[in-house]
DNA sequence: ATGGTAGACCTTCTA
C-alpha cells in the first residue's frame, strides 16, 4: 500500500502538476492539502478516470484538504472535533479498505504566524485537539497514518537554516512541545523508520530562492501506529517535485506499507 | 531593514 501525502498550494492552479506526479509515482492513497476550493469546484474527474475514489472537505479560497483511494473507502470524518467554532477545513479520514485496512488522515495545520496572535494560539489548540483525536483513534488498535502538512519543524536537523526560523510559528518550542506531545502517545515519524539522511526537506519558499539555495524545512509527515509502522516497508520524498513546471512549494511523501 | 513569490479573488488575506 503506498501512501502519499502533498500540500499541493490550489489543486486546480496545479493540476497538471499533481496529475504528472500521480503518474509517476502511482499512490494507491494520496492525501491532499491546500486545495483552496470548495467541495463542487475540486477537479474529481481527471483522478476518477484513474480508478481512484476522491473524498473532499473544501472551503472557498483557503485551506482544504482531500483523500483520493484506489480502494474503497469507509468511515469517513470531515473537520477535527473539539470545537463547534472551527470552519477551517483541515482534516479528513477515513478507512482504506485495502488488502489490510488502514485508517488514513489527510491533516492540514495551522501555520500560526505571527507569533503572539490568536493565530498562534488557535494552532496550539488545533495541536492539542488533534493529540486527544488520536488518543482515541490509537485505542482501536488499528494500522493508522496521520500524514499531512504539519507546520512544524521538529527539529534543528529539519531545516538547512535552522536560525532563520528562530521566531516563526513553525519553529517555537510550544509548537515542537507540541509535536512530541503528539508523537509520545505511540506514533512513529516514518522519516524515523526510513533512514532518508538529514537535509530530506519536503518544503522550500517561493520567495528569495529558496530552492536554489536548497534554504528547506520538513514539515511534512506520516506518523505512524504501531500496528502501520510494523509493516512500514520504505519512504520517498520526491524533492524532484519542487523541479517540476508550476511546482508547489511542497514537494509529495509517499510510504510504503507491506502489504 | 526590506523584500522577495504564489494563489484566491476583488482588496487584501494567507502562506
Amino acid at each position: 500500500m503506498r501512501i502519499a501525502t502533498w500540500n499541493v498550494n490550489s489543486v486546480n492552479a496545479r493540476l497538471e502538476t499533481v496529475l504528472a506526479w500521480v503518474d509517476q509515482g502511482q499512490p494507491d492513497v494520496l492525501c491532499l492539502q491546500e486545495i483552496k476550493c470548495v467541495d463542487e469546484k475540486f477537479p474529481a474527474e481527471p483522478f476518477e478516470s484513474r480508478g481512484y475514489n476522491v473524498l473532499v472537505h473544501g472551503q472557498k479560497s483557503y485551506n482544504g484538504v482531500a483523500i483520493l483511494s484506489k480502494f474503497p473507502v469507509s468511515d469517513v470524518r470531515r473537520g477535527l472535533p473539539g470545537d463547534d467554532t472551527d470552519e477551517h477545513a483541515r482534516y479528513l479520514e477515513a478507512v482504506i479498505e485495502g488488502p489490510e485496512p488502514v485508517r488514513v488522515a489527510s491533516i492540514y495545520l495551522p501555520n500560526g504566524n505571527p507569533i503572539g496572535t490568536e493565530k498562534f494560539a488557535f494552532k496550539l489548540a488545533w495541536f492539542e485537539r488533534l493529540r486527544r483525536h488520536a488518543a482515541e483513534l490509537l485505542k482501536l488498535e488499528e494500522r493508522l497514518v496521520l500524514c499531512g502538512d504539519y507546520n512544524v519543524i521538529p527539529e534543528p536537523a529539519d531545516a538547512k537554516r535552522p536560525e532563520a526560523w528562530v521566531g516563526d510559528a513553525l519553529f517555537q518550542p510550544e509548537s515542537r512541545a507540541a509535536f512530541r506531545a503528539l508523537t509520545w502517545l505511540g506514533l512513529t515519524d516514518a522519516h524515523e523508520l526510513g533512514g532518508e539522511p538529514d537535509g530530506t526537506f519536503t518544503f522550500w519558499d517561493y520567495q528569495a530562492g529558496a530552492w536554489q539555495r536548497d534554504h528547506g524545512i520538513r514539515i511534512d509527515f506520516h506518523l505512524l501506529s504501531p500496528q502501520a509502522a510494523d509493516a512500514f516497508r520504505g519512504i520517498e520524498t520526491w524533492r524532484d517535485a519542487r523541479d517540476m513546471d508550476k511546482p508547489s512549494d511542497h514537494v509529495p511523501v509517499l510510504v510504503t506499507l507491506d502489504p
